[in-house]
DNA sequence: ATCGTAGTACGACAATCATCGAAATACGAA
DNA sequence: TTCGTATTTCGATGATTGTCGTACTACGAT
C-alpha cells in the first residue's frame, strides 16, 4: 500500500498555508472538498489543467497540512484537513472558502 | 507629490492578496500594521532584508490591495486596507493576524 | 544651493513555480 | 495474467519570485 507523507499539526505553517491557497486551480480544489461532506477522489474534480499538473496542485496542498490523501483502492481520496486548520489558524479556513464561493 | 496606484476595491483578488501574505517579512509588514494605530513608516519597521528588498515587498502588499501607501514628504506612510478586505473577506485578515500574533 | 534622509529604479542572479507530455506504477476486475 | 483506470514520476521549459548593490529621485531642513 502507498502511503503518502502528511505534515504533524505542529509542522504545519501559516505561511505554507497562505500559498498553497494562493493559486486559482488550488483554491478551486478546497473549493469542492469544502462543500463535499466526505472524501474525494481526485478524478471527481475536473480541473482545466493536464494530470500531472493536476498531481502536482494536490501535492503542494498535502504537504501545507490543508488536504489529507489516502489511498483506497486505485483511487486517492482527498479531504481538507478541517479541525487541524481551525485549530492552529481560527476563522482562516472559513474565511476562505466563503470568499470563493461567494464570487461566481 | 508622488502618487501611488492602489487597486480599486472591485480589483482586489484572493488569490493575489492570498500570495501577498505568504511571505515571512510581509506577514512582519502586516503584523506591525494590525497593532499600530494608526499610518506608520516604512523606516518604522525592522526587516532583515536590505531597503530596496523591502521595498519590493511593501509594493507587493500594496499592488495585491493589503496596504495603503501615501506619502508625506519624503516618508511613505503605510496602512492596512482594513475595511476594504472586511468587506471583501470577512474575517480573512483578522485570521491570519491573529495566527501571526499567536506564535512566537 | 546644499545636504541628509527616505525610499525607488534598474539590472542581475539564483531559486521556486506552474505547466506539459511521455513513460511508468499501482491496483481492481475480467 | 492481462487489461483498464487512476495517479505518479521524470525531465524540460518559461514565468515569477526574493534577493542584492548601486545609482537615482524627491523632499525637508539648513
Amino acid at each position: 500500500m502507498r502511503v503518502l507523507d502528511h505534515p504533524e499539526v505542529g509542522e504545519i505553517r501559516l505561511e505554507s498555508v497562505l500559498h498553497a491557497l494562493a493559486d486559482p486551480i488550488r483554491l478551486q480544489i478546497v473549493r469542492f472538498l469544502a462543500q463535499a461532506a466526505r472524501g474525494v477522489s481526485c478524478s471527481e474534480i475536473e480541473l482545466e489543467v493536464s494530470k500531472s499538473t493536476g498531481t502536482h496542485h494536490y501535492r503542494v496542498l498535502r504537504e501545507a497540512g490543508v488536504i489529507s490523501q489516502v489511498y483506497r483502492g486505485t483511487a486517492k481520496f482527498n479531504a481538507l484537513r478541517r479541525d487541524d486548520l481551525d485549530t492552529l489558524f481560527p476563522g482562516l479556513l472559513d474565511s476562505v472558502v466563503s470568499a470563493i464561493a461567494a464570487r461566481r
